[in-house]
DNA sequence: CTGTATCCTCGCCGATACTG
DNA sequence: CAGTATCGGCGAGGATACAG
């Protein structure tokens, strides 16, 4: 589903685990489907085309094809999947901004909950 | 994790199923555990638990307990859980405008695949 | 009313091996 | 190089029942 959305849930792959960090690598132009393996460490084969076919499917990016040995294989973000970029910068200038506070506050839920001598209100005395 | 978010994978629940709607639901002021079951139609009462227990713990809500029968609890976004609700709005307005382009992507997209006539590029020809 | 406690399903994702 | 084919784990999330 796409993050945000309200009214509708859709199956719109961009809350997985891979789709926002494409479209980023995409961001500056085609990427090679082994190029787009390095920044993206540890997907495997599978997962990249899964999500890539899926991108493709909704309109997000182009897959070109050139007919050379070895093969070679470009993805590059449609008009469409470029409108992305915009919401999803919205959303890394908020974890910029504050996740360092989020931290702090997981960090201090946690010591509430471990200390036995200013419990706030703890569920499991 | 945070949709958009490249650097950093933490374990952020924004990206899961019900958080961001949690999040629109309390835009408005505090709302009661059972007044939000209404608008998040069809979640069970275990995941609206987990789920605000995360937010709660990453400082996003808080959860305020009244001493009365039969017992009333509400829950309200903090000024940290406020702050995301510019990047959510961020990705509504693309939802808004750009869903609609990607349903027809995907429509056409099928359309080739069963299409035998015009298969633009099958991969299971 | 506001949760807990169990049980269970489903699909994302990873590991590994193989192919044109 | 750019995938496909299989197998399997694991955890989010749902169904149901029960409790304070």
């Amino acid at each position: 589903m796409f993050v945000g959305c309200t009214h509708v849930a859709p199956p719109i792959r961009i809350g997985d685990k891979w789709t926002g960090k494409i479209i980023r690598c995409l961001e500056t132009g085609p990427r090679r489907f082994s190029e787009l393996q390095i920044p993206l460490a540890g997907i495997t084969p599978k997962v990249l085309t899964e999500t890539l076919r899926a991108m493709e499917r909704d309109g997000l990016v182009t897959r070109t094809v050139y007919a050379e040995i070895p093969p070679r294989v470009e993805y590059e973000l449609t008009p469409l999947g470029r409108t992305l970029l915009k919401p999803m910068a919205a959303c890394c200038e908020w974890t910029e901004a504050h996740l360092p506070n989020l931290l702090d506050a997981r960090e201090a839920y946690e010591h509430r909950a471990s200390d036995p001598l200013q419990p706030a209100q703890p569920h499991k005395p």
